[in-house]
DNA sequence: AATCAACGTCGAATCGATTCGATAGCTCGA
DNA sequence: TCGAGCTATCGAATCGATTCGACGTTGATT
């Protein structure tokens, strides 16, 4: 045998005595074998430095990887920054570690270059994490493929297990208590509805074009209790493009100021905050700031953001199971999580009311 | 053909009237291939709803997979949690992610649970991201698997390309900075020398057992100015745990007090900087701190930190292209990048000086 | 003593594509 | 008109293991 060559299991096993078959028992630690056949089979792999069988060759004979690709959207970096994300990735992790498959990251901007790459890695299934888009053309492609698919949040389409929370009701029961309060000026600042840039405020045109189903439940649980109030659209969701979308919404006139901003998420609503701050506005006194995630932002301390707490650990177990179960060729139900309201320090009556 | 099993590229040969060498060749997009003969055979696929060539029989006939691992240490969760390691990871994707290799996450705690999981997983090469030991019985296992190895900081061993900084001598420059400024009674707080959960002072036994060469470098960049100071090593790389080590080492009588603390990362400086504003001492009038990394911290604003910045986002490249190049066949040479002190305005002179 | 069950090992088919060298058909020039 | 040269397609070997049913032994049972 030539050096540059690894030893396969077959030459292992002829040099063990026994047929390949018998060795490939032995390494999968088969009880119908003899434990001094294992015994030999594992010394003769020692002395051909043997590490085990190909992963390669033993994935195509069973048909699978133990790889699941996980969908994060656009630039890795971002969802990394994104605190939700990674606590979704940990209760991914959390589920699928255990069960010896590999979390593959993948960036969401499936674009025409990335997409044939994708098309070459093994995934026994994929899970869309943060950016399912119903017309993504990796969801096609996977689809067509076969690969079991889990969406938390979406893409809502036939074949995908869907992992959903109640963004809408939720926001909106938010926002019951902000009207309660007796505010009636409100805006809000949404996350983006695709990954193409755009900023500014929401038009219908806008809305009309294929988006994320957690943004546009978000903005319609707003406009359910204000009607159709400001929406400011981000980039990206992170803390300065809350400020910036922030700035842009408060820096005018009192009169006109809102008196409530209503952020799609908690990483927005810190932005938010952090604009009130420049614009020296008091924060609940001037201007309301509520969020939504009940995300970990410790440094936020001690302000306690008004928010929506969804279960975002749980989503992510939750998805995580829905692939297990895929993998044992079950068909899991689609999941609904609860949300509930978390009152903060930062919302409280509007200022004109605490005038009188 | 029964429903239930996927079309092969066989088949759609068959049905395009062609050799399944030639199918292969239409969807490699051979230019030895005519126009016409690939569109019969995407027609053919079409109508079978193949989706293109199986991705694990084509990994095993190419002896690639196309999937890189990355162990990043402990759960995932810290990882993501940790500022440094997210920026490693983008410089990583940044040259990978255009290559067309998956990132595999794998968290390094490779005990023996994992260890088997990890055999049946196919990777085309692996970096030890953040957590290169010289024991890691992973490491050992892909050596042997001839799997291409790159270590950031470790592991050091035969056949694994090193990217490595002078963490030793940056830390030094800062000790000799603060050495200068008058400092004498310092100490210094640890990332964990090894991920097994002990907190404390470092004391010979703990430094004789196996641990990361990072931390080693920069405990020795410190004792190279100072001497044998105390080392207060933490669990994990995180403010809490800076925050903890910070309140043991000053919340004692000034006298007994460090004048400055330096700390191995940027994140433990900034829990040692909470540590310090809770015991109610002024930085760096009371205590001077120092970290390391560079790291991108925007809630310590305004307050800058005075660190060792090391170019964490180009070892994450330079990671990533020497896998490339182990990937082409050659053996890219080990790296070593520079850092450089950016004096910030937690350190100064130390209290005693001032008081005189 | 003959039958049967249990057990450990083996043969052979299979997973689904890639790839190199060979072949057949075609064009072009002499 | 014949041969040289070129090109599109094909055949067959190969990647390296897994798995199921078959087979021969051995020991127990009646």
């Amino acid at each position: 045998m030539p050096a540059n060559t690894r030893p396969t299991l077959a030459l292992v096993a002829a040099r063990a005595g026994v047929s390949p078959s018998t060795a490939s028992l032995a390494f999968a630690g088969s009880p119908r074998v003899t434990p001094q056949t294992r015994q030999r089979v594992l010394t003769a792999a020692g002395e051909l430095g043997y590490a085990g069988p190909d992963p390669l060759a033993a994935s195509l004979r069973r048909g699978r990887s133990g790889v699941v690709g996980t969908f994060v959207g656009e630039r890795l970096l971002y969802a990394f920054r994104d605190p939700v994300a990674i606590q979704l990735l940990d209760g991914i992790t959390e589920v699928l570690g255990p069960q010896g498959v590999g979390l593959l990251l993948l960036a969401g901007d499936t674009s025409r270059p990335g997409l044939d790459k994708l098309a070459r890695i093994p995934l026994d299934a994929a899970i869309f994490a943060t950016c399912g888009l119903e017309d993504d053309p990796a969801l096609h492609l996977l689809l067509q493929r076969g690969v079991p698919l889990v969406g938390v949040e979406g893409p809502v389409a036939e074949g995908v297990v869907l992992i959903d929370i109640d963004d809408r009701g939720g926001i909106a029961e938010l926002g019951r208590h902000l009207y309660g309060l007796g505010h009636r000026r409100v805006a809000t600042v949404a996350m983006p509805l695709r990954l193409d840039g755009t900023r500014g405020l929401v038009d219908d045109v806008r809305r009309s074009v294929g988006h994320y189903r957690d943004v546009r439940h978000r903005l319609e649980g707003v406009f359910d209790v204000f009607g159709p109030v400001p929406a400011m659209e981000t980039a990206s969701n992170a803390v300065d493009e809350g400020e910036r979308a922030g700035r842009a919404l408060l820096d005018v006139p009192a009169q006109r100021r809102p008196t409530a901003v209503l952020a799609q998420s908690d990483v927005l609503a810190a932005g938010v905050l952090r604009a009130a701050a420049a614009l020296d506005l008091r924060v609940p006194e001037d201007v309301s700031v509520a969020g939504f995630d009940g995300a970990d932002l410790p440094w936020l301390l001690p302000t306690v953001l008004s928010t929506v707490v969804q279960p975002t650990d749980e989503k992510g177990r939750m998805a995580a199971r829905a692939v297990v179960e895929l993998l044992d060729g079950n068909v899991p139900p689609d999941v609904d999580l609860p949300v509930s309201v978390r009152l903060g320090t930062t919302t409280g009556p509007p200022p004109d009311t605490v005038r009188r």
